[in-house]
DNA sequence: CTGGCTCAC
DNA sequence: GTGAGCCAG
């Protein structure tokens, strides 16, 4: 945690896809350490040169504030996994470069899937160097589901943090009611996680308006 | 979950 | 400056 907030450690990503399309891509990661006994990722930025109306490719990318941090224009993301202990265990991987910009439910994490010696090409770094050269790994997309949350699984999981903080019974309704808004069936997790919190919060206001009361 | 903004201290 | 408490996607 101390080292993810070095500023060495750290690059300017475009809002919207921070908190959807990566977001998304962190919750798969994290979803891994559910089937894998052993979990790598590896996360950066890259500055990719792009082909000019002249034919010619060139490499450009925005810079911002007063010391003109540089924008990078795509991230990629390395998950190696192990399903067991040992270290003869099988090994999947997989590699992704992902645009520095919105990206909608309507792209499969596939479609950002690169050889990792491609990757390491475009990048000049050489990642997991003692199983790269015999290739002893299988595709992660292949051997796993390589699937991001769609629309409604994501607006629902997001729902459910928002009720397991939510302090008021307002609030609480108010979460609900977009989410039907949205159309999407609460599942019997959120259900229960609503109605617990819901007596919780009902406990708690009664006690304070009662501890408000004059005398 | 990912974040930003406001305000009291 | 910092943390708490809100807010949004």
């Amino acid at each position: 945690m101390a080292e993810t907030f070095y500023l060495s450690n750290i690059v300017p990503q475009n809002y919207e896809n921070n908190a959807g399309f990566w977001n998304r891509l962190e919750m798969y990661c994290r979803e891994l350490t559910q089937r894998y006994e052993n979990v790598w990722v590896i996360s950066g930025p890259l500055t990719l040169p792009v082909t000019g109306t002249d034919g010619k490719k060139s490499v450009s990318y925005q810079v911002i504030g007063k010391n003109e941090v540089a924008v990078p224009t795509h991230l990629y993301k390395i998950v190696l996994v192990q399903k067991g202990k040992a270290p003869s265990e099988l090994l999947a991987l997989g590699a992704f470069v992902v645009p520095n910009s919105p990206i909608g439910f309507d792209h499969q994490l596939s479609e950002y899937q690169l050889d990792l010696q491609d990757l390491e090409r475009m990048s000049g770094i050489t990642f997991f160097p003692a199983l790269d050269k015999a290739k002893q790994y299988h595709n992660l997309c292949h051997v796993d589901t390589c699937k991001l949350l769609n629309f409604a699984e994501f607006t629902q999981y997001i729902a459910g943090r928002k009720v397991k903080n939510a302090r008021t019974l307002k609030a609480l309704e108010k979460i609900m009611g977009e989410l039907r808004e949205s159309r999407i069936e609460p599942d019997e997790y959120l259900q229960n996680l609503y109605l617990r919190k819901k007596q919780e919060v009902e406990r708690k206001e009664t006690a304070e308006s009662g501890a408000a009361k004059p005398g």
